[in-house]
DNA sequence: GTCTATATTGGGATAGAC
DNA sequence: GTCTATCCCAATATAGAC
């Protein structure tokens, strides 16, 4: 059985504590944009530990902040669609706490994976399939949430393309623009649009 | 009236090279990615006259690459929603050349102010203003072919919303999966959303 | 406007003591 | 596993001749 993580980065271990401050700055900073030694002074690791963990380097390191990304984006989207039989609303909801997120960050964090794997392309395999796995992973999870509630399997994959396609995008705008009009008319959009699939949805 | 830029490299003046290279590569490696000497060997100038031409320095290079690719966008949109009176089908269109588009490029070519913009939130906030300039401009020409197809000013700016975030996150997701898959289905969903209000669309 | 040279800082990465 | 010191290189930016 694995190590459980704990919540708080103080008493968390130290290839935890690397991870997360690479993933938190990499989220607002990009790739590109955050240092290895930034990550090593923030997470309170000397580099040598850095590279302890990481002998990959800064690629290694990045492809398990956008594993960690996925993680907790997957949660995020499980708790979300488990609150509410409705697809439709439980993503109503989700384009909420989603802007909520955005907003009490001064508009700083947007899609940990997104922001992480932009500017990759070619130049970091291994973070470019991690995110591909990442949304991939989401996809699957809005999918299956569609099929409980009684959408036929081909319109749901289908439609989780799109979904999660919308969400990242909305994100993306909302962050830009600094409102949160992009994220909530992406919900209501959304929710419409699965509608007029199956009815009211909820099984 | 102001100098017409010609659309080949080699016969731009040092101004426009310079431009058009940074965006060209900030599209691929991103802001943080891309350094000044990479943008000023490509563009065939030298780094003083990079500096002439910008003395404000990377940051205003980026914004200026920004707004090419805003301009450029811009075009595009109104081509392919020009091209077509109903804008459910121009935006199937639309998303069928977007894909083509990333195929030919080997997946590498995105969205050009996505790219440059992400990562510099809090960090260069003239790139931040261009890029939601951008956003603000292609809604609007969304808009405005919906309310010339007939549908209501308060819905066609609530779509414009969508189907801007819509179109940014599918090219993304495209691009991270290396696949058509997402950009077609948010074709398709898009038109349905379309079509679900004011019924086949076209005046 | 263009060019070369350079100042300065920070990047990723490694070595080896403890 | 942790720490410090260091190597090497690329980054942005500037100065000043032409």
């Amino acid at each position: 059985m694995k190590t459980k993580a704990p919540h708080d980065l103080e008493t968390a271990g130290t290839r935890e504590r690397i991870v997360r401050t690479a993933s938190r700055l990499m989220q607002r900073q990009g790739y590109e944009g955050t240092g290895i030694k930034q990550i090593s002074r923030e997470a309170g690791a000397t580099l040598g530990s850095v590279y302890h963990f990481f002998p990959g380097g800064k690629q290694e390191l990045g492809t398990a902040a956008v594993r960690l990304g996925d993680e907790e984006f997957t949660e995020l989207l499980r708790e979300s669609l488990d609150a509410e039989p409705d697809p439709a609303k439980a993503l109503v909801a989700l384009t909420a706490s989603l802007a909520e997120g955005l907003r009490e960050s001064d508009w700083l964090d947007g899609c940990p994976v997104t922001s992480t794997v932009v500017g990759t392309a070619g130049s970091a395999p291994g973070i470019q399939r991690a995110a591909a796995e990442a949304f991939a992973r989401w996809r699957a999870v809005v999918a299956a949430k569609l099929v409980a509630a009684r959408f036929a399997e081909a319109d749901a994959e289908d439609l989780a393309h799109t979904v999660i396609a919308t969400l990242e995008g909305a994100e993306l705008a909302s962050q830009v623009a600094r409102s949160e009009t992009p994220l909530e008319a992406a919900g209501r959009h959304l929710a419409r649009l699965i509608a007029s699939y199956g009815g009211s949805g909820h099984s």
